[in-house]
DNA sequence: CACCTAAGGTAGTAATCAGTCACTATCTAA
DNA sequence: TTAGATAGTGACTGATTACTACCTTAGGTG
């Protein structure tokens, strides 16, 4: 058989993980929002009508993709912070974790924020905050094992603390986004990364 | 004539406010990406064409938008900032206020960082960096002074703290939009603010 | 009152979109 | 080899959308 010829025919499994990885592409290259699924199925030399045989509607598309970005991001995050020498290193090192992911998948906080997306559908709007509430809680977390630890002032709010490191991380991609070029996400994340990180640490060295 | 029918008839420039007010209204109740040009015009009582008798496209008028946002916005921040006693107490007040803003037009912060606008509209995605970056000069600005007058840690990185400042504002909104109902902005945004003073205050008391 | 300007109404258009369906091509297993 | 299963095609639909052209009428001015 010819070896060149790019296989057209691929099972459902991997079809639908082709769908997912291409509408995480086309969110990235031209908004979450504009992506269609005419897009979809020229970004993957398949006929629109196609992308139906694998998902019932779009907004099951979006669905798969926020499942896939909860899978990954959790794994990445859970991967970098057990690392960790101590809670504070480990929340250093979950940043730089989630900032390389975000480089990696620029569309990826776009998926998470969208409003479009989440007023329909309330089963994504629901995943999302899952997302939001582990990842708070996980942070939350190691903060209050820092205390535990010395690392952190005593009468530190951690749960606003957690607030505060997931606004950085929106903030940041926001600059990255508008000051395309001017700006790189991650030298503006290693420079904002030690203020956050002045908020949390004991008054006495 | 019958004193019960509503006036139809506006001169332009009132007309023009109006869609500005209810397209930022109907933004805040379904959602910015989600405004069609025909529901501005049943909220105000006229047909779907005469929208387009004071604005040539739709995209003008997400730009009187913008501009309506930015102009309250920075009268609103100037007003709350001059009345701060020393350059912290100034970005206290300008975090309440602007908090206070949204609380009272949600829609703002997601008009400002709705990318399905910036993608096309260069002159909206111009206004919306013009913003951001006037705002975070001006909060690196008290920060500075604060620094000068020994309220703000010596070493202070005061362009990343203004970084991190207005994450915490997005970080806050997506929360209270998340979990509308169980967290109420101003309520979190009380608990917040202090986390991000600790970040800047000087080491020694 | 008569006239004129400008705001609004009516009724479209072309484009785009998600989703459907009958059919075909390709793969697999007996 | 053949029969069933399934991935993909192509043509379509109905709904929605921004935007337009032409007409009507309100309302102020001389």
């Amino acid at each position: 058989m010819p070896e060149d010829t790019p296989r057209r025919r691929l099972d459902a499994d991997a079809r639908r993980e082709e769908i997912v990885r291409v509408t995480l592409d086309l969110a990235a290259k031209q908004g979450v929002d504009d992506v269609t699924t005419q897009d979809m199925a020229q970004a993957m030399g398949v006929t629109q009508g196609a992308v139906f045989r694998h998902f019932p509607s779009k907004d099951a598309i979006w669905l798969a993709v926020m499942h896939w970005v909860r899978d990954r991001l959790m794994a990445v995050l859970g991967r970098a912070a057990e690392q960790g020498r101590d809670p504070l290193d480990a929340l250093a090192r979950m940043f730089a974790a989630h900032i390389d992911f975000i480089a990696a998948h620029p569309a990826i906080p776009r998926v998470l924020t969208s409003e479009h997306l989440h007023i329909r559908n309330r089963a994504l709007r629901e995943l999302v905050t899952e997302i939001m509430l582990g990842y708070e809680a996980r942070v939350a977390g190691l903060l209050e094992a820092a205390k535990a630890d010395g690392l952190a002032r005593a009468d530190l709010d951690a749960h606003a603390a957690a607030t505060l490191y997931i606004g950085m991380i929106q903030g940041l991609v926001l600059q990255a986004s508008l000051l395309r070029g001017h700006r790189t996400l991650k030298a503006e994340a290693a420079r904002t990364f030690p203020v956050f990180l002045q908020a949390v640490r004991p008054p006495n060295p």
